[in-house]
DNA sequence: ATATATACATAGACGCCTTAGGTAAGGAGA
DNA sequence: TCTCCTTACCTAAGGCGTCTATGTATATAT
């Protein structure tokens, strides 16, 4: 895919996938990857300093878990700021895609 | 609106509006601005490297015209492989709003 | 032993969009 | 006349998110 295409999604994607309960980078990239067919490769390189941005941004917190198994896991938590970011972000993304749409249906006349 | 979303939509919607028939810049600007119910103001410093870029891609050609009242047009037209390129991106669209979609409605769980 | 998957992290390069500025002509209104 | 807005083109510099590449570390499978 066109990873231009990603630039200001990364940020609504993460938030929705976080919105649903705790937890970590690599889960997150699994269930983004998953969910939009394989379609979205999280690259770590836009991962997680994305994650560390919204931390900073106070839209994510985060504490550290150790499994049985010996690996630890950096969960996230949304904010209440996060929902609200997320909320907005959804928003964004209706009124883009319908304008896109617009333009693009714009040759067969609809308004 | 958030201005990153339009990474790599830009060219996308230059040539849907180009493909139907010539215009000039300032034209596209407006045609874009409309069908996107006022969304997308395509700014100078994006719309005029955007064409200059695709015509050297060969997507466009262009031509200059006087108007009667003697303001100068550069007039752009689709090549074959701008046609090519516009398919393209709109097929690439299609993926990826269903993409963005398929993650943004995994909260009520679709597959 | 080696490779793969899991799991985190960072540095530097890249490229498009923005802001801001410039040139130039026409028409409207004071 | 002077000013302002619209039309119409163009460019330079800055910002910033994503990518590639790299590094660390553990567990499991071959």
């Amino acid at each position: 895919m066109d990873s231009r295409l990603l630039w200001g999604m990364v940020d609504m994607l993460i938030l929705d996938v976080v919105s649903r309960g705790p937890t970590y980078g690599y889960q997150i990239a699994q269930t983004v990857l998953s969910q939009s067919s394989g379609y979205f490769e999280l690259k770590e390189g836009s991962l997680y300093p994305a994650l560390h941005r919204m931390e900073r941004q106070k839209l994510l917190t985060s504490y550290w878990e150790e499994t049985q198994e010996g690996r630890r896991r950096k969960f996230y938590k949304i904010t209440l700021a996060g929902q609200r970011a997320l909320d907005e972000k959804r928003d964004e993304w209706a009124r883009f895609s319908a304008g896109v749409n617009g333009v693009l249906g714009g040759a067969y006349g609809l308004a």
